[in-house]
Order: structure tokens, then C-alpha cells, then sequence
DNA sequence: TATTGTTATACTCTATAACTATA
DNA sequence: TATAGTTATAGAGTATAACAATA
């Protein structure tokens, strides 16, 4: 039975994928930041030194497609990442047109840390959740994706 | 088999929660703007009409909790759903430091129509699931919310 | 003292459009 | 002409802190 002292009536809203997207990421990206915060490690920031860490040499406009921004976003986090000794920018010399990006060692090392904090931030978040259902949550996440492209 | 232009390795962020969220609410918002823009509705619009419309009278703080956002944010946006008309501001009789929150008849309209193409708008990012899939992933998602309070 | 709404302020995130340098 | 990165700029969205009015 309902507490005693009820809560707003939501409608419509109680059906609705893209009211409840919302609540979960913010309630997701902040547990985040208050394990990441600590090492100035957000959640756009994980996922791009991860995705340089994957892909050693990758260029901005690719990196910027993997990770959903566009090429003009990427580029301040980018500045912000070099002046802080974590990555690289080479320019290309088969097309001088292209950056190819390198995490450093110092990015290596904190990529490592900031991926076991990230382990536990994961681990805390899905604690409702059975293997099985994880597995189930993030196949229906993908299948908001666009068809193709 | 994959397609032979691979796109760039993903790592661990391929099995986090917090990534796919963020994918998934971008491409579901970017679709619910496509819908509702025309008649300048943002999901953040259509939240509050439709909590203003089941709880007529609701007070701004509570109207803000309701929508996880801070009390100081939800000023702006009734400044504007006020100056378009669709909402009014009267302070209550009996403890002067409340507004209560009202739909005028405008805003009725608007949100009926905001219904019906947020319905459609549902109906079509729901389209990959089955009615079991989407209960099954509203009830996966609530599990994020903080436990109390 | 505590609470409601407000203000002033600022910060983050992100995109668009135009520029440059290449190709 | 087209592309990669950059710049300048602007707009959302949101929060924090302090304030006035009220309880």
C-alpha cells in the first residue's frame, strides 16, 4: 500500500522510456562523479581516454563519432586533456589534414586507476540487478540505436 | 560477420550502464524534439504541463522534486510557460510563501496536443520492444533511483 | 529558525557556422 | 570541391549561494 503521504501523480510520464532515461542517468553519472570527481575524472572524459586507449592513433572525428559528439565538442575536451599531460596530439604525415592521438604514460596511469574506480562505480550502480539482467538492460539500451549509418 | 569498415573498439564501455544511458537518452530526446519542437515543447516542457495537469495546485518545490530538478531551475522555465500563457502563478491564501501552479486553458490545449504526439513519439522508440520488453525495461530502470527519502 | 520562491551568477555540455590548411 | 581540425559563438540546462517574505 502507498505511504501516507503521497507523492505526486506522474501520468503519462510513468509510461514514458525518455522520463525514466532521464532519472537513471542522472542518477547513474552522479554515483559516478562522486567516485570520479576525486581524480577530475568525468563520465565524457572516461570514455574517450578509454576509447584512445582501445584505439591507439585514432583520429578526432572518429573519436569523436565513437563516443556521440561532434568533432568541434571534442575538440575543447581534448585541449583539456593535453594541457593536463594525458594525451597527445601527433599531426599525420601521410595527411597532414589529421591528428592522430596517443594517451601518454601519465594517461595510461590514470586511465588504470580511474578504470578501477570505474569497476566499482559499476558495480555499485547494478547491484539491483542479476548478471542476466544486466545483460538484458544493456541489449534493450542498444536497441534505441539508429538502424544504421 | 562484420562489416569490413570496423568502427573503433569500444572496451569496457561497451558493458556500462552509464554509456549506453547517455546513447540511448540522446537518440530518444533527439526524436522527441523532432516531434515536439514544432510546437515548442522540450521534454522538460511536456513533464511539467503534464505534472501541473495531474496535480492542479501543486507548489513549485514539490513540482521540482517531482522532476529531479532544483527549485531555483524550475523559475525560468515557469517564467516562460507563464509568459506563453499556458501556465499561472497564485499565491496561496493560506501560507503567503507558496504558488500554487496552474494549466490555463491554453495550456490544456497545448498539452493535449503535446499528448498526442508524445504518444506517437513513444509508440515509434518503443517499436523494437514488445509490450513485455518495454514493462520489463521501465521496471529495470526505476531500479537506478535512489532507494528512500 | 526554517521554508518558499526568487535572483544573481556561473559552469558544463554541446552544437552551428565559418575559417584554415590541407587533400 | 571535400575533409580534418579549429575558432568563435551561442544556447540549453542546471546548480549554488544569498536574499526577501513568510511562517
Amino acid at each position: 500500500m502507498p505511504s501516507s503521504r503521497k507523492s505526486p501523480a506522474l501520468g503519462c510520464l510513468a509510461g514514458h522510456v525518455g522520463f525514466h532515461l532521464r532519472l537513471a542517468q542522472l542518477a547513474v553519472f552522479e554515483r559516478f562523479e562522486s567516485r570520479l570527481g576525486e581524480i577530475d575524472v568525468s563520465p565524457a572524459i572516461f570514455s574517450v581516454l578509454e576509447v584512445l586507449h582501445q584505439n591507439d592513433g585514432i583520429t578526432q572525428s572518429t573519436l569523436a563519432a565513437t563516443v556521440s559528439l561532434d568533432r568541434s565538442s571534442v575538440v575543447p575536451l581534448l585541449d583539456k586533456l593535453a594541457k593536463r599531460g594525458l594525451v597527445e596530439r601527433r599531426a599525420s604525415t601521410t595527411d597532414r589534414r589529421h591528428n592522430h592521438l596517443h594517451l601518454t604514460d601519465a594517461g595510461r596511469e590514470l586511465l588504470a586507476e580511474a578504470t578501477r574506480r570505474a569497476s566499482e562505480h559499476e558495480k555499485e550502480v547494478c547491484k539491483p540487478f542479476t548478471i542476466a539482467e544486466k545483460k538484458l538492460l544493456l541489449d534493450l539500451l542498444g536497441r534505441f540505436r539508429k538502424p544504421r549509418t
